[in-house]
DNA sequence: GCAATAGTGTCTTTTAGACAATATAAA
DNA sequence: TTTATATTGTCTAAAAGACACTATTGC
């Protein structure tokens, strides 16, 4: 009887298709009070040289791609993040033959976005392998640099999906820490759109169903002191609501 | 100077991250009058011998994802309608070192869309490689079949985006000829969502916003003839309509 | 008091949805 | 005429959005 290896060969062969190196590039997000960040490297050597790139690596043997993913996060958070509430989803993958010139490489990025109070931004390990990771205004890298590799366009696709599921899930939340006000919330909504004053009584209304009031308050702000929310799990990522059987 | 293998080499090991095979599968989906269908091969051999499985191939070395799946969609409906009007889009990547026990294969999985006149579904080419793809009914094999590999949680996936996709764009003409009258559109949506009759009169109202009708009307059919429309161009996968300023 | 924020109230517009009514064709 | 569909109209309920108002805090 064949071996399982011998078997496959009927179906594939290395030569008409080569295998191909797994990479995972990650575009991890987070918050200022006001602006949206992400994460760069800064590329050391050829190709691409001295330009911004998204950190990432490769694919282990024993890992899928979401494990390579959460594996990469944690090496440039130092681990204090990315086991806790960091949320990772799969984004896309990018395949083609000429995106990296050294070889080929097909990536699967992630979007990660790590929790932060509103004021600084998580801490990033200072050179675990290649180069530092460091946060940079998502829209001002957009409309000024051009990004390594096709990391411009990961990148973009990031920013889409990030701005499109805060439409319709409270994925927002997870740029902010367990607990939150909805000052808190309005500012990452703000930072996401890039755009200007939500007006505070319509988003209180819309959002207060899908949260949980902890009936603390928060301390120390300007005026006067705002509840702190929790979200209620079911909103976090809410099952796809479709319209009634007659529309 | 190194060359561009060399310095590669700094950053990727083969050792601790071996390559892998890079495959596709696809979810292609067509609809009769009332029935949402994809496309299913039977698998005669090990792994997973008599199962269904969907229809799948490796990745070239000259091609990307998207092109491969292109050229396996081709293969299976005999280039007649993978050219034309096929709608192809990636759903997600599938990566699990498990997921094929004969050795690793990564797969990048597809939702292809087929446009039929509503009666007869397309073509299937019978036996080019393994085995015929045949269509069967979604609901059908979800409720009662298990599939090969992880190609269950691969066809739910592309329910589910193809369920939300209709929701806020006009994909679902995509499964149309290039001219339709809303009682197809509204067929189609029925057998998406797997639903009882949505409303005449409301679904007509909803649509025709992003309809363009063309002036001539569909023969042959039982009541008043129905108008055909052609979708406006901008519908068919809007750019995302954020809410305003104000929220 | 003043400035800044929290939270509520109110009004308008839009959309979804239920359902009736009329029109047009085939049998 | 009967039957089935197309299309428009109407009404209600829900949601989005604009905007005013009061309450509560730090300074």
């Amino acid at each position: 009887m064949a071996t399982d290896e011998e078997q496959f060969l009927q179906d594939y062969t290395p030569g008409e298709y080569p295998p191909v190196a797994l990479a995972v590039d990650l575009v991890v997000f987070a918050v200022t009070e006001s602006t949206l960040y992400a994460a760069f490297v800064r590329r050391g050597g050829h190709p691409f040289k001295g330009a911004l790139a998204l950190p990432g690596g490769f694919v282990g043997a024993d890992e899928d791609a979401l494990a390579a993913a959460r594996r990469e996060l944690e090496e440039e958070t130092g681990l204090e993040l990315g086991g806790h509430r960091a949320h990772i989803e799969q984004l896309a993958t990018y395949s083609s033959p000429q995106r990296d010139p050294r070889m080929r490489v097909v990536s699967v990025a992630h979007l990660a976005l790590l929790p932060t109070d509103g004021r600084a931004l998580p801490v990033l390990n200072p050179g675990t392998d290649s180069a530092a990771a460091h946060w940079l205004p998502v829209y001002e890298v957009l409309a000024g640099e051009t990004l390594a590799f096709d990391h411009g366009e990961i990148l973009t696709a990031a920013l889409e999906r990030l701005a499109g599921k805060i439409e319709y899930t409270l994925t927002a939340a997870r740029l902010l820490p367990g607990e939150f006000t909805l000052y808190q919330l309005r500012r990452v909504y703000q930072a996401v759109w890039n755009t200007g004053r939500l007006d505070a009584g319509n988003f209180t209304r819309k959002m207060t169903g899908a949260l949980q009031d902890t009936g603390r308050k928060a301390i120390g702000d300007k005026g006067a002191p705002a509840a702190l929310f929790t979200v209620r799990e079911e909103y976090l990522s809410p099952p796809m609501i479709r319209p009634a059987a007659n529309s």
